[in-house]
DNA sequence: GAAACAATAT
DNA sequence: TATATTGTTT
């Protein structure tokens, strides 16, 4: 069963799903604030049916969100299958709410080439996935774009996983230190559950802290999305959590696809401009995360989460 | 020129 | 602190 490790790329290939795959569903990132200053709004009023209860305390729980359209336009066909959304179609989300208060106002008219995004909150599940995708596509290749790729997580940008990649390497150094001085080892250095909290959340294959251990293993399909049971995990019912906002959102940078391996660009762009795409096939279950490093952290700015597939 | 990486800023 | 942004290198 284990081919060399020279074919698991092919095989990797097929299993990529095509374009049409990939476009489908769309998620969206527009803030409410970024949607007004486009002036652009549900046909259907979407949302509604979705959150039964989130029963969340503390504040404001903006329920708004969901499928808005896109304001670019992006071709999609796959409207057809939102309207069956009841059942897979966990897409990755992003949603974010407005504290309400937009910068100064003027939600009616702002660049939007100069709207900035929320900040990324890393939930564990969205670490989960990253980690996930490091794990198989090997150390040498995991670089951001190639990570951001296989996560399929729409909104995440190549940023968002830079970032996250140089601090998780940090993290990774750091465990190799420890791990080879022993637990318990007198070099002072142990994992810190207060800073690695998050990374701590994942376990960290084995290669990982091993330099030249073994790059890749045999099966090394992408960790394709598998769903599993489609019970009623319904969407996510907008768990998304913020803070105040700093921001709105501009234009990703993201656009082709251009990998090694693949050999089919099946890449979304995003209608230049303005929107996000993403490709995800993944069951996304809802979940609210725990934000409070978020909370804690960003004080009073206002976050985004994205929702990753719900695998956990 | 884009992307990765490292350093720095918020 | 966590994530973003910028600077430099590949």
């Amino acid at each position: 069963m284990r081919e060399d490790d020279s074919n698991w790329f092919s095989r990797w290939e097929e299993e990529l799903p095509s374009p049409e795959e990939l476009m489908p569903l769309s998620q969206t990132l527009i803030t409410p604030d970024l949607a007004m200053a486009f002036d652009i709004r549900n046909p259907h009023t979407s949302n509604t049916a979705q959150n039964q209860h989130h029963h969340h305390h503390q504040n404001q729980q903006p329920p708004q969100l969901q499928q808005p359209s896109n304001p670019s336009s992006l071709p999609n066909p796959q409207q057809q299958q939102q309207q069956q959304q009841q059942q897979q179609q966990q897409p990755t989300s992003a949603e974010f709410a407005d504290s309400g208060e937009l910068g100064s106002g003027t939600a009616g008219e702002e660049p939007a080439r100069t709207l900035k995004r929320p900040r990324l909150v890393w939930t564990p599940q969205l670490h989960k996935r990253f980690v996930d995708a490091v794990a198989h596509l090997g150390i040498k290749n995991a670089v951001p774009k190639t990570i951001m790729q296989l996560m399929s997580v729409d909104g995440l940008t190549r940023e968002n996983v830079a970032s996250h990649l140089q601090k998780y390497r940090l993290y990774l150094k750091r465990m190799q230190g420890i791990s080879a001085a022993g637990p318990g080892g007198a070099s002072g250095a142990v994992a810190d559950p207060a800073t690695d909290h998050l990374f701590a959340s994942s376990p960290v294959p084995a290669h990982f802290l091993h330099p030249a251990a073994r790059p890749n293993s045999d099966h090394f399909l992408p960790f394709v999305p598998a769903l599993h049971h489609h019970q009623q995990q319904q969407q996510m019912a907008a768990a998304a959590q913020y803070h105040r906002q700093v921001g709105h959102f501009g234009s990703p940078p993201n656009g082709h696809f251009e990998n090694p391996f693949m050999s089919r660009p099946n890449l979304q762009r995003m209608g230049g401009g303005g929107g996000p795409v993403h490709n995800n096939h993944h069951p996304v279950s809802g979940y609210v995360e725990d934000m409070e490093s978020a909370n804690a952290a960003s004080g009073g700015r206002k976050v985004l989460t994205l929702f990753p597939t719900g695998d956990d």
